[in-house]
DNA sequence: GCACTCTCTTGAAACCTTTCATCCAAACTC
DNA sequence: GAGTTTGGATGAAAGGTTTCAAGAGAGTGC
């Protein structure tokens, strides 16, 4: 079946300005129709201002012509795009799968659609998606930033383009965003840790530019505070990345350790490191917990699953995403939205990694 | 700081005909540099021709007024977008990602950007994106498609936007395509089950519509029949997802079969079918392997790491999405270029979901 | 000082759609 | 049957960028 033979090289020698031999356009249309180009327009955008057999005159030319509406045409006119992108960390996380999942559930029953854009934690590919979308001037970004004060993410929205960031909580007042308490988070890890009498308890996690490093670590100097333990306590150990492949060589340095020095616990920055972590620590001969108690963040679905089930800091991952594209939605139709910070609550969810087998 | 209050509500009572009151263009930034709109044109895109002195201005012009180049108009006139759109079957599916991954590697090096779209297998979204992204003239669409004989998948190409069809050999000669061999992938687990020695032997998977489902089923089969047997022997369990999700449910129904009449392994369509499968029956009283072998299918990260180290069927996933886009930027900028099919050859991992502990 | 290059810059046309004021004809009103 | 309303169709203008043929100066050679 050669259906594209027939479009295939229409012309060897290419007339001068045309640079794509693409679809019909409307006028086309118009012309076998036998109608005007208002009228293509009106069958395409307020079908119901148009006589039915006029209608149905156009439509059957569509069909014929294979006319294909050119979206950029259309929103140079109209000025509005009917998509909205969510610039995420890492798509390999399932945490960020699960916003987004979140984020497409509230975009369709907008009848939006959405646009997936991976930074992989490289703030260069973050400022090109960023300056990209800004020029298919999409309805608004929601993103994960990598560097909250990027001076490009606070320019966005004076120029005309919301955002919303997701899973920080900004200080500046020209976004919204939805977060979840990583300062709590952080607190309610290595307070259970302390409940059960761990002392040398490592953390683990980087690169210390991520926000949600940060404060997750923050807030685990801080249950040590409150429990009457210097902050100098917590042994840090920096990954390059939040990857299973960085916890498995944080898992490699952990057991390399003496076992009298060694940590007794270790609070992840994320389920992956957590993950990769609990493998290597396993496959070098530590018994988890008894060696070694592992508390993650995140809870993915994983987590439940994964040779020792995880303990972990759970967020409302869906919720996270809905809210955030209802919160931008608002935003771009609502004349008098205000700008909001909404904080949901995390939440200790306690496994076999920590509790033993009891 | 309120940054924001000098641009907001800059007119209550709109002017008519202005429907965004968006950036400054190339016509405002050609009049603040004293230089017409054709040299602003140049600076954008042929910036080797235009005197640096000229340049300069314009660029301070740009930054001043905070210009953004408007990606509908420059797509509307050059004709060419500078992306291209991967829709994947399951964003939650760390195979995807992971294909997604090599995608963007071979976009990033030819300079262009990805788009991400989730189908979430249903078809409707599926069909609403494809239409979408024709609509925005993307450069080319690389999908990974719930029904391969969609009529709207076919007249892409012949009307201009090039696809490439990822994990699926396609029969249709319009695409090119880049699968990994579904059939022998299916082959090689059940061959290593009956060489395990095992007789009752199911196979989880579906909804029957996906094409991997059917043919690493057909796989499964195959390889039944290599072995003298019927080929149904083959206990099939029907899900409606591959979900991790839906494996619990699978694994709920084995585990309520009486003993005798249970199947002692399980090949599921994929991992994640899998480790739903094995979390649930590990819940359920259930061991793995002696009581239930179980063999999934992709070989993602979390295998490995499951409460079970899970025996899969391997696919170079990212070398999979790199070929795709591979494929893809040699249709678009190629004149002589002929569609291809290449196929890749799974590998089996065996880990201690059907060896043992041995 | 004239003809000629060469380097930059210019302005108008083209890309395709949407919008809106206007127009037309047929159907009412009295 | 003159005037009014109404349901539909029309066509020109607008939207921001790129392209390209042509123009303007400055420099060079003789």
């Amino acid at each position: 079946m050669s259906v594209d033979d027939a479009e295939a090289l229409p012309e060897r020698t290419r007339r001068r300005r045309t640079p794509k031999p693409h679809a019909a356009g409307v006028k086309a249309v118009a012309a076998a129709a036998g109608v005007s180009l208002g009228t293509v327009s009106n069958v395409l955008n307020r079908p119901e201002v148009v006589s039915p057999l006029t209608r149905a005159k156009v439509e059957a030319a569509m069909a014929s012509l294979g006319f294909v509406r050119n979206e950029s045409a259309r929103q140079l006119r109209a000025g509005s795009s009917r998509i909205l992108a969510y610039v995420m960390l890492d798509a390999g996380n399932p945490f960020f799968t699960d916003v987004a999942k979140g984020v497409e559930e509230a975009a369709q029953a907008a009848g939006l659609s959405v646009f997936l854009c991976t930074s992989s934690e490289d703030a260069d590919r973050e400022a090109a998606y960023l300056d990209l979308l800004e020029q298919q001037r999409v309805q608004g970004i929601l993103i994960t930033p990598i560097d909250q004060n990027s001076s490009r993410l606070r320019k966005l929205p004076s120029r005309g383009t919301p955002v919303v960031v997701v899973d920080r909580a900004l200080d500046d007042a020209s976004h919204c965003s939805v977060a979840v308490n990583d300062i709590l988070g952080g607190e309610l890890a290595i307070s259970h840790l302390l409940e059960l009498g761990h002392e040398r308890i490592a953390y683990v996690g980087g690169p210390n530019t991520i926000g949600q490093v940060i404060d997750r670590r923050d807030g685990a100097r801080r249950a040590l505070r409150t429990a009457g333990k210097p902050t100098a306590d917590l042994i840090e150990l920096t990954t390059g990345a939040l990857t299973v492949a960085e916890g498995r060589g944080a898992g490699q340095r952990l057991a390399g350790l003496p076992a009298d020095r060694r940590p007794t616990a270790a609070f992840c920055a994320n389920d992956l490191l957590a993950l990769g972590l609990l493998q290597q620590c396993v496959s070098l001969g530590l018994r988890v917990p008894e060696d070694l108690a592992i508390v993650g963040y995140d809870d993915i679905e994983f987590a439940e699953a994964a040779a020792v089930p995880l303990t972990s800091v759970r967020q409302p991952r869906q919720l996270l995403g809905r809210t955030a594209a209802e919160l931008l939605l608002d935003e771009s139709s609502n004349p008098d939205h205000e700008h909001q910070r909404v904080t949901f609550t995390p939440e200790l969810v306690v496994r076999t990694s920590t509790r033993g087998t009891l």
